[in-house]
DNA sequence: ATAGGGTTAG
């Protein structure tokens, strides 16, 4: 049972471990991997439960089994606490590839990409790496934006031959356009043997990033033409692509056909791009109408973008209005937002406004900070 | 029986 909830529904699986400790029952060696898989799904909920799993598999002496040295590995790096996995990770003392790619990938997704690759350097004289190993260390690349460093990984990959994936082959698009390089991120693309709906959105989204608009529509329609269906990741990644670009017939038809074509219910990112989309064509107030009228509640991220709208075309009122709604949700409040304000006051000549704004900064103690007195002067 | 994996609005 606790294996049927341990990935749909964590927190489910943790509860059942609960009463079955409550009804005496205890836990055997193949309890404990699920478990700790339950509690990295949702680390920061199950945070003291997997320490206490933790001291158990101790006492019960089921530490010694490498599955559950591995599930520790993986819970600690997710939950944030490298070095607690790096020393479980030092104590063993046999490690397979799993252990690895899960010290690895574990690393590579919470910040920690320079250990990461440490931790490659380190594997590859000891044992040879495998593709799903090598996803890591590729993401590890991606954060860190490093060409030369992508490249190497690419030559290593084809010189030991590893099973061409399709997972490999978009980890390697998304790794060349976040190191600044679409030509070889295409290259790669048009070179994988298969690709599914996650490839062709990686592809979209590279186009995206390098401003190439209607490239990234292309390969969204050449897409649909395959006969694959796109979900709301692939529409995020072509809307992105129509509002960097002003494509903003094209971005309102395919916000459309989510629903239209495709019976999908669009997702509050999908009315986020919108309002970019609206945003930065000019059309303030109908980005503000729009964010009015949606559906959904909008977030900051959402009024954020707006506000950004405001203030790059000098709409005072909205942007007073907008500022309003930040304030209600975000108490703590954002130097950004006073920043913007004072720069929409600026932009038109209101000194006074804008003087009064930046006093409120400073009296928030926000003109403190060094990023902030850079801007706005 | 149990463990590692690629894409996500500003």
């Amino acid at each position: 049972m606790i294996r049927a909830h341990s990935i749909s529904s964590p927190l489910l699986s943790l509860l059942l471990f609960s009463r079955m400790r409550f009804h005496s029952v205890s836990p055997d060696l193949y309890t404990f991997p699920l478990l700790l898989k339950a509690c990295s799904l949702s680390p920061s909920f199950s945070s003291s439960f997997a320490l206490s799993a933790h001291s158990l598999t101790i006492k019960l002496g089921f530490i010694h089994d490498i599955y559950v040295q591995n599930t520790l590995i993986r819970f600690y790096c997710s939950s944030g606490r490298a070095r607690r996995a790096l020393q479980v990770f030092d104590e063993m003392p046999h490690r397979d590839p799993i252990s690895w790619s899960a010290l690895i990938s574990g690393l590579a997704s919470t910040g920690w990409e320079p250990l990461a690759l440490s931790a490659f350097r380190v594997m590859q004289i000891q044992s040879p790496p495998d593709e799903i190993i090598m996803l890591g260390v590729i993401s590890s690349v991606t954060a860190l934006g490093d060409l030369d460093l992508g490249i190497w990984i690419h030559s290593y990959i084809l010189k030991r031959a590893l099973r061409s994936t399709v997972a490999l082959g978009t980890a390697l698009v998304s790794m060349f356009a976040a190191c600044g390089s679409i030509a070889r991120a295409g290259r790669v693309f048009d070179e994988m043997p298969e690709r599914n709906l996650r490839a062709w959105t990686a592809m979209i989204d590279a186009f995206a990033e390098h401003g190439r608009s209607s490239d990234a529509v292309r390969v969204f329609d050449e897409m649909t033409r395959s006969g694959l269906t796109p979900d709301h990741v692939t529409f995020i990644g072509v809307l992105t692509a129509c509002s960097r670009g002003g494509l903003l017939n094209e971005g309102r038809r395919l916000f459309r056909s989510i629903k239209g074509m495709y019976g999908i219910e669009p997702i509050l990112e999908h009315y986020g791009c919108m309002v970019d989309l609206m945003g930065r064509a000019g059309l303030v107030n109908e980005a503000h109408d729009f964010v009015l009228r949606m559906p959904i509640r909008p977030n900051l991220v959402i009024w954020r973008t707006l506000l950004g709208a405001c203030v790059n075309f000098g709409y005072v009122e909205v942007a007073e209005q907008v500022k309003e709604r930040i304030a209600e949700m975000d108490e703590h409040g954002h130097d950004g937002d006073y920043v913007l304000l004072s720069n929409v006051y600026g932009g038109i000549g209101r000194w006074a406004e804008k003087d009064y704004v930046r006093c409120t900064m400073r009296h928030a103690g926000i003109a403190k900070t060094p990023g902030c007195s850079l801007l706005g002067n």
